[in-house]
This record gives structure tokens, sequence and C-alpha cells, in this order.
DNA sequence: ACCTAAAGTTAAGCCCGCTTAACTAAAAAG
DNA sequence: CTTTTTAGTTAAGCGGGCTTAACTTTAGGT
């Protein structure tokens, strides 16, 4: 019998152990190529959003207006993002990713599942289908929960 | 029947949705705490080691001996690593959490689990067994990569 | 014993992220 | 139409992280 401590216990274990090698490979990644980490998490903030405000990444980064300008203008001198005014609101801006800003942050995706395909390797063919099968649910799940 | 990029393609969904769910409120928490993410990488390094020494520290950080040295220093003024002379090697320094070092570290894991519980509440009894028993088989692979 | 290599420390200095403060311009409110 | 609020920019300055360089002390090789 399984019961909610074991399973908690367990999928704790996995998520620190995920967090802690994505965290860590990423972190290496973006040095290697020169950017900072307050100058990526600003590029996936902007990445998942499509489009955003200056007002907006200064809340979700916990910085201030000022700070969050000047670092979007380091950004786009060095042609990653692309900083243009709001039709409907001329005080706004919107903040989009380049090309070569999207090109960035895709590939420092692909750079922390290097681990995930290693891990694979690990496995057996019935342990393949196990695992599948629980991360399907466990997907389902998270996309319920996020509404 | 699973194949490998089934299984590539599950996973990696689980591991973006993971980090990309708790990176931001990891970096919020260290930083409400006056904590620094180098400082807070360094902290988890020890943690994960146990004990290691300021060479260890440099290589797992892309830093130099001497920016691991003075910021080992720092956090040892804080009260969150310990540093003494390693027995066998009277060069060498073994560092380690205080008390209140891994309280931190801790805390701080704790912290990005609180959406854990709330997506074991989704599962089935029947769910939760096979996740259990995936979670079992992912935790071993990859402590094995690990090494 | 001698000499080189290795582990850390210290100091000086650079760069960068961030803040505060003062500002411009546009929208909203009255 | 005036006032206030909102969005963003700019400049000055602080603090921290990191580097290089010079140094001390201990280990290990010959």
């Amino acid at each position: 019998m399984t019961d909610s401590l074991q399973i908690s216990k367990s999928l704790r274990q996995w998520v620190e152990t995920t967090t802690h090698r994505t965290m860590r490979d990423q972190a290496r990644y973006i040095k290697s190529l020169g950017f900072s980490m307050p100058q990526f998490f600003l590029l996936m903030r902007v990445y998942y959003k499509k489009q955003c405000g200056i007002s907006d990444l200064s809340e979700h980064m916990d910085i201030t207006t000022a700070a969050a300008s000047q670092t979007v203008d380091k950004l786009v001198l060095n042609g990653l993002l692309e900083r243009t005014e709001d039709p409907n609101d001329r005080r706004a801006k919107q903040v989009t990713l380049s090309p070569k800003g999207r090109d960035l942050i895709e590939k420092s995706i692909a750079e922390r599942f290097r681990w995930v395909d290693v891990l694979i390797k690990e496995l057996s063919a019935e342990e393949k289908a196990k695992v599948h099968e629980a991360l399907e649910i466990l997907n389902e799940a998270a996309s319920n929960v996020d509404k």
C-alpha cells in the first residue's frame, strides 16, 4: 500500500534532484555565454509571456522599474530583445524576444535536457514503460493544478 | 510500446514544468532572506557534499579559488558555514554547514515543495501507487548518473 | 634535502546589478 | 482644463562578486 507520505517523500526527492541539477547546468551555460542570471531570468520571463512591459518585468523580478529598464536596455543593445511602443498606450513599451534572443533561450532549455536523456539511458524497457505512464499522470495533474 | 522518444518527451515536459514553477519562488525566497544566488549555490553544494574544500567549490561554481575563499569567508562570518583544517592535509580546509546554514537550506527546499503536496491531492490511490513506483526508479537512476 | 606542485588567503581593482531621485510624457480623474 | 496618476528613462552612487597577482604553508616527487 502506497500512502501519501511515501509518495510525497519520493516526489520531493525527485523535484529536489531535478531542480538542483537543472539550475546548476543552466547557471553554467548562461555564464559560458557571457550573460548574468538576472539578464537570463528577464529573458525567460519575456519568453513565457511572449510580450510584456517594463512594469511587469520589475514586479516579476522584484526590482525597480529603473533596474528593469536598464537591464532591458543592455539586452536590446546586445540584440536579444526588441522594444517598441505600445500602440494602445504610448507611455508603455512592448518588450519581445528577437530571433537571436529566442534562439538563446531555446538552446538553454535544450541544455538542461541533456541530463534528461542521460537519465533515460539508465532505464530498462520495462522501467521506461512504468516511468512514462507515471509521467503522463503527473503532467496531467500539474496542468490541472495550473487551472 | 513505450519508446525512448515518448518517454523523453514526457520527462522533458515534466522537468520543464517543475523547473519553471520553482525557479522564481526560489530566487525570491533567497532574496527575501538577504542572500545572493552565488552564496546560495555555494551553500547548496556544501549541503549536497556534506563536506568539501575550497577547490571543490571553485571548480563546481566555475570561479577562482580566491573567489570561493572570499565567499566562504562571508558565510562563515554570517554563521552559516564552518571552516576547519583537514587533519589529513593541513593545506586543505573542510567546509561544512552550521546548524543555522543547514536550517536555511532545508527551509528553502521546503519552500519549493508547497505545490508538490497540492499535486499529490490530484491523484487517485491507484495513480499514487504507479507514480510512487516510477519515482523510485527515477531517483535511483538519478543517483547513479550523479555517480 | 630540494624543488615543484597544490590548497588557501589577502589585497587591489573592475564590472555590474540595483537603488534613490529627478525627470518626461501620456493617460485618467475631477 | 487642470490635476493626479501611471509608464518609463536617466544619472549618480553603493555594494558585492569576481579576477589577477603576490604570498604562505604544506605535500609529494626526485
